[in-house]
DNA sequence: CGGCCAATTGAGGATCGTCAAAGTACGTGG
DNA sequence: CCACGTACTTTGACGATCCTCAATTGGCCG
């Protein structure tokens, strides 16, 4: 199913492993910024794997192998079902990110992983990782921070979930995203989205429909252009005003635009 | 603030650390089960402290030293404030937690911790965790594992929070709380509230007026009992349908218990 | 006993889900 | 190049759920 791309060896190039992570779009999120050669290693990616729109990179449930996955390019949806068969989208995954971390303490899967786009996965031997070689202490240190700050995204998920409005959660999940491509290189005020107005709702916990009329509102208020899956933020202070749970336009306007509430 | 218990050492018995970790309540679930006498160490806990209800264990925003926390007895729960100065809480803490892994990636905390009843902690030096010696793999191995179980905690609760219906986010919140007491030794049914109603809403994304009617409806479908912050579950299958997104009730008796509704 | 805080109960209204239908893009095949 | 089918998205009407505000009850402590 998958389309491996050989590892990079066999080419006979040793260091290429090396100069792929350096030269890689996703700017080193992956690897601590303080790498030396020594630290680095060929062992680090194993393999890197092509995984085309709408495949799984693994499913729900699977032994985890003693490998990690980082987006090289791409993204990914993961999500799992209820027993209602209702999807549950448990989080977006952009190049730079590491997938499975929620599964190395259980050794399975938590939930599907499907690609939103032709995507490119790079395995990372999360045993390697942990054979106490005092060279991998950097790297180690590296993962451990970027576990501890799953954890820390996981729990802005959370807050933002407990926003009572849906307006809220909707603001929090585009300046979320923006922010995170943003951090990738990307415009930070417009984001063309991969994934269908089902995914989004079902990560935000809402309907479709009310995605598409809560989109609609924030076009209506000036904050936001909405072209199909493309997204351009107009007023980014307004959105997080509404993320925060206040509202969007200045207190000293608001009474002149309640009024004037007529397009 | 904090009644410091001077560190176990200054007792005179080398080994005390040791049996403390032993004879701990909470049954080690904060170490490796495989842990070997060489493995522990009298490094490991650097003292104890003694929290009484309603003193806070950190602050948002303090700097983390390099030190992580175990809760050895007692409760917490971690919040933040959002900009309108809403409470918003995080997660529930007892004995055998970890408290603070979000904030090793950004050196920061990024909630405020406070003792939901009389409690004590570990401190435990996460530097020393790090330091490579080769008889410490196992802790760090058992720590990674800690850190990404706790990524899977956070999804499940982002998972929870996901749910449209909120007698779901009350059912699943009892049901996870009950079976986190159970896997330290307490009654698989039977759990005393240390937080507020205001608390409990807080968490689940609602209002203590809506926690205490929805507590009400389990109540009158025989599925809990409720006396003040005392409930114990009567029907925990029931209770595991609902969280589940169905019914209580199974679908044969769904009807007549439809019609008589009248108590 | 009185005051205080937590918890409950009630009435009314805003928000969001449900169901149904129409509109729009995209790929396929003629 | 255009017709067609499919899947996604939007729009509308209606109803259920949950929030808001207010009043009441109940427990705890001085």
């Amino acid at each position: 199913m998958n389309h491996m791309i050989p590892p990079v060896s066999s080419t006979g190039i040793a260091s290429s492993y090396k100069s792929d992570c350096a030269t890689c779009l996703v700017g080193r999120i992956c690897l601590p910024s303080n790498l030396t050669d020594t630290a680095s290693d060929a062992n680090m990616v194993k393999r890197r794997s092509r995984i085309l729109r709408g495949e799984h990179l693994f499913q729900v449930d699977d032994l985890v192998g003693a490998r990690l996955y980082a987006i090289r390019c791409g993204s990914f949806k993961t999500y799992q079902l209820d027993s209602n068969g209702q999807q549950r989208v448990s989080g977006f995954h952009i190049g730079g990110d590491y997938l499975a971390l929620d599964a190395i303490g259980l050794q399975r899967h938590r939930c599907s992983a499907v690609a939103l786009e032709d995507s490119e996965v790079c395995e990372i031997p999360y045993s390697y990782l942990n054979s106490g070689k005092e060279q991998l202490l950097p790297l180690q240190q590296h993962f451990q921070n970027m576990l501890s700050k799953e954890i820390a995204r996981e729990q802005n998920n959370a807050l933002m979930l407990r926003s009572t409005r849906a307006e809220q959660r909707l603001s929090s999940f585009l300046l979320g995203l923006t922010w995170r491509y943003a951090e990738r290189g990307y415009s930070p005020n417009c984001i063309r989205l991969h994934m269908s107005r089902q995914d989004i709702a079902d990560f935000l916990g809402l309907t479709p429909e009310s995605v598409s009329r809560l989109l609609f509102g924030l076009k209506r208020q000036n904050l936001v252009e909405v072209c199909r899956r493309t997204i351009t933020l107009l007023n980014i202070d307004g959105l997080e005003r509404l993320a925060a749970g206040g509202i969007a336009i200045p207190a000293n306007q608001s009474e002149e635009m309640a009024d004037s509430d007529a397009d």
